[in-house]
RNA sequence: GGGGCGGUAGCUCAGCUGGUUAGAGCAGCGGACUCAUAAUCCGUCGGUCCCGGGUUCAAGUCCCGGCCGCCCUACCA
């Protein structure tokens, strides 16, 4: 984490045809936090995310709703996806379409250099396919036919037999890598995190990889092979391009080899494209892999993965609007151990807002700023002498900051917060062990109250640089309402306890107001 | 079929390369205090560590065999 350094972090881009839900958020969350703390650590940090606007089921979809493919994707991107970036308060550097000309051209330059290496061979693809699905079918989506299509194999959705087609594609030798991707994931064990996913990809790729398609015929709607506009790119192949395209590569040199090479936060559902496909991309372009690919887990509602179906699926608008995007950052950043799946449930986000949030960090704030007010006129005390108590409060401040920072070096979320919450635990217990109230019924008292309520405002003024990325917010309104110089954004991580800050407090509303409707 | 991960207090989870009486948070119960969002602090209750074998002076922690859950096993994003 070297001052200065740069930092750049992804999110898969969005599917437009997907409606947001939490599971989405929780990636942009992370990826946010993550680029957040860092560009408060003084790097030069840059949060990319967007959208994936190409394919056969766009158009499809867009087809149904009279509307061209384009139209579609501007219209959810303005409704559906970049309200969510500001639904869960995310602060991106950019965000990418990969309808953009950026995009297109550069995706384009990228294929076609494959293409001129020799990375890319006309072949023939074989598949099942389903005229009223009107694409391929994966064997696994087969199922045995019944009535007088029985011995056969049927498309599920149809129930109609499928037909074998070949068709002219477009191949990149992806099976060439194997080996070098193998050798990739051994020489940089952190290169696929965690571990569990790391082992999938392994074994995965030791199976052997064949080549991959890249190219269809059937539709139109995607970015044009440049050497034959008769196809257009799998939407994976040009999706995932979006990293560099971003970036400047093709258009930029100097911007994409100062950004380059990229942090990917991904779901582990998608994590094989991102470990597998895409370092194999790179390498035959002669590009520098990722940073590192971390496969965070799925969010689980009722032990259950997620799904519209089950009609578990939740917006994350419904969480916000009760809670606010704050509790919502917090509460999956803080529960779930990064990379694990994690179970959510309305209980729990409600149980953790009420008594880590409005009772730990929100009332710590308002007990705090409510006795400077009260014994000094609003004043923050100046002082020097201080006890033991006072250097443990110091001590904790220093021990928790490098704790977060070392865990956020491993992109441990959830240890990164839980270390600081020490920091707000044990100023509970401070305040409540040194009574500074009691001292406030004597003068004589006077300096010990000056010193007890000096480090609990600076122990404040530590959490609120710290938590600035989790929750931002909060932490605004109470770094301004602590006199804080600037913006508590601009205020470095890595030395959060150099408490700086203001001569007087101003009054301080509930940072997490008590929430008494249940919700759910 | 092959492979990965997990099964630890009511709930959510920690327990690294095996080693003192298995931990945390929340919930529950009792007490203290009053600055604060009836918040905070202290104490306390609570577990056959999925089951059965084995290795070892010693196993939640390693090995074998089961049971249960989730996931991967490629070109739908």
């Amino acid at each position: 984490m070297s001052a200065g350094a740069s930092f750049y972090i992804t999110t898969p881009i969005f599917y437009v045809n997907d409606v947001p839900h939490i599971g989405h958020a929780y990636t942009e969350v992370a990826a946010d936090l993550l680029a957040r703390w860092h560009r408060q650590a003084g790097e030069d940090a840059w949060l990319l995310t967007g959208t994936d606007e190409h394919g056969q089921k766009i158009l499809r979809t867009a087809t149904a709703n009279g509307v061209t493919p384009k139209e579609w994707a501007d219209r959810l991107v303005e409704t559906a996806w970049k309200p969510l970036l500001k639904t869960v308060d995310i602060k991106n550097d950019d965000f990418i379409r990969t309808t953009d000309e950026r995009h297109e051209v550069n995706a384009q330059k990228f294929l076609q250099h494959l293409y001129d290496a020799g990375h890319i061979y006309t072949g023939e693809y074989e598949g099942f396919y389903c005229v009223g699905c009107e694409e391929y079918k994966q064997p696994s989506d087969l199922i045995e036919g019944t009535g007088e299509f029985i011995g056969q194999q049927v498309c599920a959705i149809h129930s109609l037999p499928v037909e074998l087609l070949h068709e002219k594609n477009y191949f990149f030798r992806m099976s060439t890598f194997a080996d070098r991707l193998l050798a990739l994931y051994e020489d940089d064990p952190d290169f696929v995190q965690p571990a569990a996913a790391r082992n999938e990809v392994i074994s995965f790729v030791k199976q052997g990889l064949s080549d991959l398609s890249i190219s269809r015929s059937s539709f139109d709607w995607g970015i044009k092979v440049p050497w034959d506009d008769s196809h257009v790119v799998y939407v994976w192949f040009d999706a995932l391009l979006n990293y560099i395209t971003a970036a400047g590569y093709g258009q930029d040199d100097e911007r994409f080899s100062r950004l380059w090479p990229a942090t990917h936060i991904v779901g582990k559902d998608i994590l094989r494209f991102h470990a597998v496909i895409w370092p194999a991309m790179l390498m035959a372009a002669g590009l520098p892999v990722p940073r590192r690919v971390f496969g965070h887990g799925w969010l689980l509602v009722g032990g259950e993965k997620m799904s519209k179906s089950k009609l578990t699926g939740i917006a994350p608008s419904q969480i916000t609007d009760t809670f606010g995007s704050d509790a919502f950052r917090y509460y999956f950043m803080r529960a779930i151990s990064f990379g694990q799946d994690g179970s959510f449930s309305w209980e729990d986000l409600s149980a953790r807002y009420q008594s880590e949030l409005a009772n730990g960090f929100g009332n710590l704030a308002s007990r705090v700023i409510a006795m400077v007010v009260r014994y000094c006129d609003g004043e923050i005390p100046v002082t020097t002498a201080f006890t033991d108590a006072d250097a443990a409060i110091r001590a904790t401040e220093i021990r928790v900051t490098d704790a977060a920072g070392e865990a956020i070096s491993r992109l441990a979320i959830h240890e990164a917060i839980a270390s600081v919450w020490e920091l707000v635990d044990e100023l509970n217990g401070y305040i409540t062990t040194q009574e500074p109230w009691g001292l406030a019924k004597d003068p004589a008292d006077r300096d010990r109250l000056d010193a007890v309520l000096f480090t609990a405002v600076r122990g404040l003024g530590t959490l609120a640089v710290l938590l600035s990325p989790v929750v931002p917010e909060a932490c605004a309104k109470l770094w301004s309402a602590l006199g804080g110089e600037g913006l508590v954004t601009d205020q470095r991580i890595d030395r959060a306890w150099e408490w700086t800050g203001g001569t007087h407090v101003s009054p301080l509303e509930a940072l997490f107001p008590r929430i008494e409707a249940t919700v759910g």
